[in-house]
DNA sequence: ATAAAAGTTAAACAAACGTTTGTCAATTTT
DNA sequence: AAAATTGACAAACGTTTGTTTAACTTTTAT
């Protein structure tokens, strides 16, 4: 139950946290089950943190700074329309597999209302908005339509996100493991559904049922 | 604050409590607070929900109860592919802006551990997941590739789901309404989006920019 | 009209909550 | 070596949590 002492304190609250709140939700996560978790006083959580709401403030700013850096920073104009796709979506992808729990906490949390942290949400999330927009309009949209290219962009990130969030389900229904050749396999799929719709997916018949 | 008492006790307390887990998860919103709202003694949640996760079981049965009625029940042969995509957003897109409370707690609640519930999510989820499965086959995709249909299904609902938890900062960001006119707006472009893709979306040029 | 059932209430319950206090050890600075 | 700062701890703080009890009123059934 105790984790591992050869971090630091601040680092161990912080991983336990992550943990709990990916587990059960903010709010159901209580300081003495992550001080407990963290192998740490009590009071060390007020001491690094400003209190419980103190680390979820922590949590978003990881999310955010690390989630921001992962795209490669031009679209290369010679490359074909699926391998400039392809630039998104793995990113993403690897990046949310790396960072499930951490993921899964800034996604839920963000339209839940937290008082102290409405600014930074508000902040980040509109940070991470444009981001994305500006990534998809690099695909062949009028970038000055960049309401358009917001829900799109939004509308990726939300579907690989829940495939991370059903996981539970969809393995246990379709029996599938979620291994480097799924997660491949996902790549192929988000990237198509994506660049060519679903009558993009019908027409490649060469990729193999799983 | 007290809510309209031409209603149920138990209806009230019901609306009070979808309000509340929407604006700040089941977790965080208190009894009291919900019975205050809802205009009703604290006695009457147990009396009624058998308990505070009582009335997230109603919520969870709820939600799913009305959303897989939503979908009329056969893609009709001779309608365009845009016309069957189309039979299968907009009833979500609909649904969810009639029940966007509803929606939202349900969305947000399920994959977070609540032991009492853990039963119930699994069994309704999994029937979730064969529904989007089996309408999104309907449209051209082989219908033993099951997994395949239900990764675009799950996708698409959660793409539409997006719009609406993103909503304050969409609104603020881009400077839009979510009026008659959004709604309709928004069923064209995922429509086209799942259909035909970023591609497809590139290639409609006739659409009007916002 | 009488009895039974259902609905409603205020008050109290123990348990859990997040935070803080005061004390002591370890480290760093002077 | 002395002083100051930082890190860590057990214990207690006052609230708030979800639930239950017992008394009471209203409605329904006999």
């Amino acid at each position: 139950m105790a984790a591992k002492n050869h971090k630091e304190p601040k680092q161990r609250i912080l991983d336990a946290a992550i943990n709990l709140f990916a587990q059960k939700g903010f709010a159901a996560a209580g300081v003495r089950e992550i001080a407990k978790k963290a192998d740490v006083n009590i009071a060390m959580i007020s001491y690094y943190f400003n209190g419980k709401v103190g680390i979820m403030k922590a949590v978003i700013k990881e999310f955010f700074d690390q989630f921001l850096e992962i795209f490669s920073e031009i679209n290369e104009k010679n490359k074909s329309p699926e391998e400039n796709m392809r630039l998104i979506t793995r990113p993403i992808i690897n990046f949310i597999r790396s960072n499930t729990k951490l993921a899964m906490v800034t996604y839920n949390e963000l339209p839940l209302d937290i008082p102290e942290i409405t600014e930074l949400k508000a902040e980040r999330t509109s940070f991470f908005l444009k981001k994305m927009s500006s990534r998809i309009s690099g695909l062949g949209l009028d970038p000055k339509d960049a309401f358009r290219t917001a829900v799109i962009g939004t509308s990726l990130f939300s579907a690989i996100m829940m495939q991370f969030r059903f996981r539970p389900v969809i393995e246990r229904v379709y029996k599938v493991k979620y291994d480097d050749a799924y997660y491949k396999w996902l790549e192929d799929t988000i990237t198509t559904l994506f660049l060519n719709g679903i009558q993009g997916i019908a027409a490649g018949k060469k990729k193999q049922v799983r």
